[in-house]
DNA sequence: CGCCCGCTTGATCGTCATCAAGGGCGGTGG
DNA sequence: CCACCGCCCTTGATGACGATCAAGCGGGCG
C-alpha cells in the first residue's frame, strides 16, 4: 500500500491540545514530530513497553487492548484519525498497560515526551488541554466501569447504539460500526456470538435494523426504554 | 462527635500536588480552602452536582460510588486521610458522575477551582504534579477494567489481597480491609455472598486466616500462583 | 472455483447473582 | 449485668445470564 506524505504542521494544528500554542514552541514541536507509518495488523507498542511520547491518528485506525495471559485480549478504545493516545502514560513511571495494534494500514505523528515538558513549562493553557484531554478520558472509563458492572450486555448494546447514532440528511438515524462485530463485541465486552443474539433480538422488536456495518435505528425512543 | 480543627496549612502541604508550589501561590491557596464536616453516612455531592473544586481528606473516609436507577450501587473507590479527589471533574463541563459518602465521621478541606486554575497558570511543576496524578487514577481505572472483565471473582479477590498485603515487624503479612465486607466486595465487584465464599475457600486452601476486617496471609506464594 | 473469514444459530454448561434463613457480635437500655 | 435488637456476615438452594463448544452459511478475494 502507499502511504501518503503527511502535512505534520497541519495535522498537529488540528489537536485542541494545541490551539493555544505559541507560534515559537508551536514550530519547535513539529520540528521533531515523527512520522510512523503501520501496516494492518501491526503492533505498534506491547503492554509493558517503555512509553517515551504520545500519538496521534492521521490516517487509518488504532486499537487499544487489554492481554491476558491466554492470548485473550478485550478492547479498550478504538481511535482514528484526529484522535491522539498514550499521553497518560508519560508522565508516569509506568509501562504501557494496553497492547496497541493497526486496525487497518494506518498513520501517525510521534511526539516525543520531552517535547510537551517544555511545552508545559512555557505555557499553561497547554496545561490546561492537556488536563481537560485527560479528564474526558476517565470520566469515559467510569462509565465504561458503570456499564461493565451495572448493566446487562442487551443494555450495554442499546447504550452504545443510542451514543454513537448520527442522524443523516435523508433524516435516517444511523450507527456506523467503527470495526467488524468481533472488535466491537470485545468492545463492548461481550463474545461475538451474544452480540449477534442481541442484534437479532432487537431486530425482531423493529428496533433496529442490521446492515453490514450500518445500524439503522427505527425507533430510537423505544430503544432507550430498553435500557432499563 | 467532636470535630477537631485541621491545620489546613499543614495538611495541603502534605499534598504532593503542591509540594513544589511558590510561598506566594501557597499562602493565597490556603486561605480561600474551606472546612468541612460530615457525619458517619452524609453525602457530599451526588451523582450529576456541579463541581466547583475538589477535596483533600484530612480525617475518616470516604466513598465514591456509581448509582444506578434502582438503589444499587457499586463502590468505585476508598479515600482515606491525605488522599485527595474530585480534580479531574473541575477540568471538564461535566457534572460529578459518581456518589460522595462519608463511611464514617469525615473532615475534608476543599479547593476552589479558581484557586487551582490561578496556581496553574503560575506554576508549571504543579500542573506536572497534577498531570502526574490524573494519570495514576487513569491507570488504576485501567486495572480495574481488565480486573472486572478478564478475571474471575476469585481471582480478583486475590489480585486484591496481594497488592494490598503488609509485612507486619513480627513478620506475618497481613491485609486490612479498609471497610466493612458489603463495601470491599462492591469494590471487587461482588455480591457479599461470593465474597464470603471465596474467603472460605482460601480458607480452607490454608491460603489465609479471616479475623474480622484483618486478612492474614498464610501462603502468598501459592495464593500468587491461585491467579491464573 | 474454492477457500477463508466473519457472522449467525443452536445446544449445553458454568459462574455468579438472587432468594432465604440463621448465627454472632456489639451496642444500648433496662 | 443481662437481655434485646440490629447489623454484618455466613451458609444453603435455586436460577439466570452469558460463555463456550460446535456447526453451517455467505461473501469476498486470490
Amino acid at each position: 500500500m502507499a502511504f501518503q506524505p503527511i502535512d505534520a504542521r497541519q495535522e498537529l494544528r488540528n489537536l485542541a491540545m494545541f490551539q493555544n500554542l505559541q507560534d515559537k514552541q508551536f514550530d519547535k514541536l513539529a520540528a521533531t514530530v515523527r512520522e510512523r507509518d503501520l501496516q494492518k495488523g501491526e503492533i505498534l507498542f506491547h503492554k509493558g513497553d517503555k512509553p517515551v511520547g504520545f500519538f496521534l491518528v492521521v490516517r487509518g485506525q488504532i486499537k487499544l487492548a487489554i492481554a491476558s495471559t491466554q492470548g485473550q485480549e478485550k478492547v479498550v478504545d478504538l481511535l482514528g484519525p484526529g484522535q491522539s493516545f498514550g499521553e497518560a502514560v508519560m508522565f508516569m513511571e509506568k509501562p504501557y498497560p494496553v497492547l496497541a495494534q493497526a486496525l487497518m494500514d494506518t498513520q501517525l505523528l510521534f511526539i516525543p515526551k520531552n517535547d510537551v515538558f517544555t511545552a508545559l513549562e512555557k505555557d499553561p493553557l497547554f496545561a490546561r488541554q492537556l488536563l481537560a484531554g485527560l479528564s474526558i478520558r476517565l470520566h469515559t472509563l467510569i462509565q465504561d466501569v458503570e456499564s461493565f458492572t451495572m448493566r446487562s450486555s442487551a443494555a450495554r448494546v442499546v447504550g452504545y447504539l443510542l451514543s454513537n447514532t448520527e442522524r443523516l440528511i435523508s433524516g435516517v438515524e444511523r450507527v456506523d460500526l467503527p470495526a467488524n462485530k468481533n472488535v466491537v463485541a470485545s468492545l463492548l465486552n461481550l463474545t461475538p456470538e451474544t452480540l449477534s443474539r442481541v442484534f437479532h433480538d432487537l431486530t425482531e422488536a423493529g428496533l433496529i435494523k442490521v446492515e453490514g456495518r450500518h445500524v439503522l435505528i427505527l425507533n430510537s425512543s423505544k430503544l432507550a426504554q430498553a435500557l432499563a
